[in-house]
DNA sequence: TCTGGGGTCCTTCATCGA
DNA sequence: TCTGTCGATGAAGGACCC
């Protein structure tokens, strides 16, 4: 569910020829939502929110029904509900979500291998190399949406253009359930009228450095000079947004995106400012990350942790590694010494979060063994605890600290 | 009103070696 | 030997995306 502007329909007769437009930009419609309403059609028409419950959750995802009260994607959900009080509350089954999600893309990659998956509900086509087999842009992206609807209960809006931003706009401009043709000689036409807001890459401050210049629209944006676009918003993000403002943008479908870092955090149900607590939850969440780190055959060399206080301002802390690590007892030491270090021991802190950046294949990763490292350590241990996660399930093999203790025994 | 979790990218500043 | 410059790299923070 994407919190941007929705588009609104320009003026003029767009749509049409297609011939220069290769690249589809699928998104499904209120995704989370959408695959709750197959297991619950009695609800089908009426407001639904999803959302984590407890004191702390956002809004995940929302019906049209439930939108029309104002209640959009990461909105607080205890303003959601005073939004719309009728509206069904729904906790979010993310494992169901993989799922549908994993079965629409495969539906894009019998059209084309030329996929890039951008999120659980959205993807990037380049059906360049189908057209002789599946005929013209628009009407390979119109069978797309009759199979997602057929195979999966839920209905895709579709943008057809040259480049993937446009793409994008175009199937925001045509939501829920539509489909929408940019021309190549159309593009300007299509994006000059439209508010800065619905770009990306424009969010809530840029949009006010660009109102400070008396941008609004994007053909605004096209008629002011780049240097002072620069000046206002860094080089690197104002060239890229007036080269965006003409409807310039050269970045191909790229199937394989490798990771470039890999994280988890968590916000506590209360504040904590027990160092213990606070140590116990890094060593959760270096367990979480190291775990993911080896199903995808990473390491990485970077380690940061992330510290919100109460008063939401947050604190990062890195650090570098000599070599790569998969190993959470690595991360945790590390995560420990950073947080030690940040002078917020004691704090009253709201979340945590420990991610690795710099990753590398696990294969090729350099690994020396410390003075007085025996060869099988952790490394071998952690892998151990994999396998048995996998026959036995994630919380089969814990570390001592971090296994609750049975009511009726009262210690772990 | 009170703000999740998983990411990417960019900017700024500091440090270090050539 | 000292100083200035430049590029690479690392660290921190922020904006933005879904």
């Amino acid at each position: 569910m994407s919190r941007k502007q929705q588009v609104p329909r320009p003026g003029g007769d767009l749509g049409g020829d297609d011939s220069g437009c290769p690249i589809l930009h699928v998104d499904m419609d209120a995704f989370f939502a959408s695959v709750e309403l197959r297991e619950r059609p009695d609800l089908v028409g009426t407001p639904v929110i999803i959302g984590a419950p407890g004191p702390r959750g956002v809004v995940l995802s929302a019906t049209y029904e439930a939108r029309r009260y104002g209640v959009h994607s990461a909105m607080p959900m205890t303003r959601a509900r005073r939004l719309c009080p009728r509206a069904t509350v729904i906790p979010p089954s993310h494992g169901r979500y993989s799922e549908v999600s994993r079965g629409v893309m495969e539906i894009f990659r019998t059209v084309t291998p030329e996929v890039e998956p951008i999120a659980s509900d959205e993807a990037f086509l380049d059906v360049s190399g189908a057209r002789r087999r599946l005929g013209p842009p628009a009407a390979i992206a119109a069978m797309i949406r009759e199979r997602v609807a057929a195979e999966h209960r839920i209905t895709c809006s579709v943008g057809v253009a040259s480049s993937k931003f446009v793409a994008k706009l175009a199937s925001q401009h045509c939501k829920p359930d539509g489909l929408f043709v940019v021309p190549a000689d159309r593009v300007v036409d299509f994006l000059h009228p439209l508010p800065v807001a619905v770009l990306w890459g424009v969010g809530e401050r840029t949009e006010r450095s660009l109102a400070r210049l008396g941008v609004a629209t994007v053909g605004d944006l096209a008629r002011t000079p780049v240097e002072t676009l620069q000046r206002e918003l860094g080089r690197s993000s104002g060239a890229h947004l007036a080269a965006l403002a003409w409807g310039r943008d050269d970045r191909r479908v790229t199937p394989h995106v490798p990771d470039k870092s890999i994280g988890a955090e968590e916000t506590f149900a209360a504040d904590v400012d027990d160092p213990v607590e606070i140590r116990r939850e890094l060593l959760r969440l270096s367990e979480r990350v190291a775990a993911r780190l080896r199903e995808g055959g990473h390491a990485g060399r970077t380690v940061s942790v992330k510290l919100r206080r109460a008063d939401f301002t947050t604190l990062s802390r890195s650090r570098t590694l000599a070599e790569p690590t998969d190993v959470a007892r690595e991360l945790y030491s590390v995560a420990c010494e950073l947080y030690a270090a940040s002078g917020l021991e004691g704090a009253l802190i709201r979340l945590v979060g420990v991610r690795v950046e710099n990753l590398l294949p696990a294969d090729g990763a350099p690994r020396q063994l410390a003075l007085g490292e025996r060869e099988t350590g952790w490394r071998e241990a952690e892998r151990a605890m994999d396998r048995a996660a996998r026959r036995f399930g994630r919380d089969a093999v814990l570390p001592a600290s971090l296994v609750r203790p049975r009511p009726e025994e009262g210690r772990p």
